[in-house]
DNA sequence: CTTCGGTTTCAGAAATTCCTGAAATTCAAA
DNA sequence: TTTGAATTTCAGGAATTTCTGAAACCGAAG
């Protein structure tokens, strides 16, 4: 292994935790990421100096996270693994899991808080209002992005790269008007 | 407080972990959240049972987030502590913070890299190519983040309610395009 | 059915993170 | 400058998370 494949997999590993994984299983991805071939369980192993048992947990939570790809080599009875080559879909996928984790609890913990708080008939306290308004909140951009994700893949990175166009979308009014009127984007369309 | 305050408390403490925040952090915010006035530290104590001194960091933490907002409260020499109104606010500074923890490393990172693989003349193994593929796209995401922060707030919040009509703007080309052009949006607009 | 290459589970050791009370510090008021 | 109410820091104990090796498990081939 290069130093730079070294570095680059001790930098996830860090990065895991901010992450919200922990440093095994950041390497582990790491590794697979810029692996050409997929690689088993043991490879995985004598790469990076952890146990097999840990491996396999690790694979195991990157697979929940839907994030590595099994692969079987025929005449080999053994797993493979690798990344989806697409970064865009890991990003998606990514973006989808920690809406699962980080967002959906909460949206369902504050409905229910709602409906207790109506049969309190506790409907005026500051309280309440607040978690009404983070629910709507939070409900509205979980909308967008349902939205967003239907989009595929190509037009998304096509959005991404329109990128600074994008904000001229949003009017002084605050609604979103047809590109033609702004006359820089206008010219573009013709390439 | 109520039950309801208590279970909303309790939760935020919960998912504070897969926040990348403790659980006392996350329910010393959460308290803050629902609370008509602001509070003292010895309030938050008081009111969670955690130490003085646990809280003192909890709030540290939390002023490094920029998501608390310290208050003097005049006659009085203790600090008090708010978290903004604006929930938009909070969303952005969310944004904005975990994008510099979570994003803004790797990116150095990567970057260094790709200057270290180029001196070492490793330029063409797949590692070296997936890293600047990677690089790329994390490069394209901040653009569009760091536009559409400077999109004000009200503005914002009405695109997020345009929501669903955001997806229609990409087109089968996946270029950028007027919404007139799609009949159906047009229609829209007479509402 | 048994063997064998491989994977998963699990209890406890190791490492990390969190929380506390005591001590140090800060700063407005006297 | 001293006082004292308040905040912050810090060492180390408590709790949690991560990691390991050993044992259990699984299923295809013999």
């Amino acid at each position: 292994m290069t130093r730079i494949e070294r570095e680059f997999i001790l930098h996830f590993g860090e990065m895991g935790s901010r992450w919200g994984i922990n440093r095994t299983v950041g390497q582990i991805y790491a590794l697979l990421f810029i692996s050409d071939a997929p690689l088993c369980a043991d490879g995985i192993c004598e790469r990076l100096g952890f146990s097999r048992s840990n491996v396999s947990m690790g694979l195991k939570e990157l697979q929940n996270w839907r994030l590595v790809i099994r692969k079987h080599i025929d005449g080999d009875r053994r797993e493979f693994f690798t990344t989806p080559t697409d970064l865009m879909a890991i990003v998606r996928t990514l973006v989808e899991e920690r809406k699962k984790r980080e967002i959906d609890p909460t949206l369902t913990k504050l409905r229910e808080l709602e409906l207790e708080s109506a049969d309190a008939g506790q409907t005026d306290t500051y309280a309440t209002a607040r978690i009404t308004e983070l629910r709507e909140l939070i409900e509205s951009m979980t909308a967008l992005y349902d939205d967003l994700a239907r989009i595929e893949t190509e037009r998304l990175a096509t959005l991404l790269k329109a990128g600074s166009t994008l904000s001229k979308l949003v009017t002084a009014t605050g609604r979103v008007i047809p590109m033609r009127s702004t006359p820089k984007a206008a010219a573009n369309e013709d390439k």
